[in-house]
DNA sequence: TTTTATTATCGTAATATTGCGATATATAAA
DNA sequence: TTTATATATCGCAATATTACGATAATAAAA
């Protein structure tokens, strides 16, 4: 069917892999880490940095913007994306918590 | 296209995005937190737990082990599935790395 | 106002993922 | 050996994702 059945899940279930799903593209790795190590943070600069289409970039940023973890605030005719630090920390700590509960184990 | 572009990116990038891509499921989260908080770990219970189909719980249980977070190993005429707790932690850490070697920012 | 530059959105094609029934495989029990 | 039980795999249908060209929208510059 290809659909996935969210209804079956709780909400912080649902949540975690929203997360995770978002992070789980090359691109939108390569986005973030090029983000972060420059102080500019273009979008044309990434359409060039990363090597797929300008519509193709727009999207993830997007995608990456639905969950928090970019801001993006117009500057002059350019955007500037950059990180939301604070949602970044309390992601990495959500992620952190999942992984901490459940290395418990039966063998 | 539908095709991830995996060639533009390096490795580390594409394991990463692999990694996070399979936890990126509702199902997969609730079956390694099933599997943690039980004594027993076999697929039949899980496929009674989740609420999906036994080929579903299946195919997303060999995903888990695609990427070694589950081993299992056959107990009776049943499987017993355990998440493999070194590669548990690996790979906590390679994502805490991501998360702290990227969360500089220029704004 | 017109032009130029930058980013967003639309529409579409190709491929991937999700889910399930049917069936194959394997082992224990009768 | 036959039957019952448990898991894996196949094949398919429905939906989602990825990527891109074309175009819209926005704002600075001419």
């Amino acid at each position: 069917m290809g659909v996935t059945k969210t209804q079956i899940f709780d909400q912080r279930q649902n949540e975690l892999a929203q997360f995770f799903k978002i992070l789980g593209h090359p691109a939108r790795i390569a986005i973030l880490q090029y983000i972060s190590k420059q102080n500019s943070c273009i979008c044309n600069d990434l359409v060039e940095e990363i090597g797929l289409a300008q519509a193709t970039i727009s999207q993830h940023l997007k995608e990456l913007k639905s969950i928090g973890l970019l801001k993006g605030e117009i500057e002059g005719k350019s955007m500037c994306y950059c990180i939301d630090l604070d949602r970044w920390n309390e992601l990495q700590a959500s992620l952190n918590s999942f992984f901490n509960t459940t290395k418990h184990n039966c063998c």
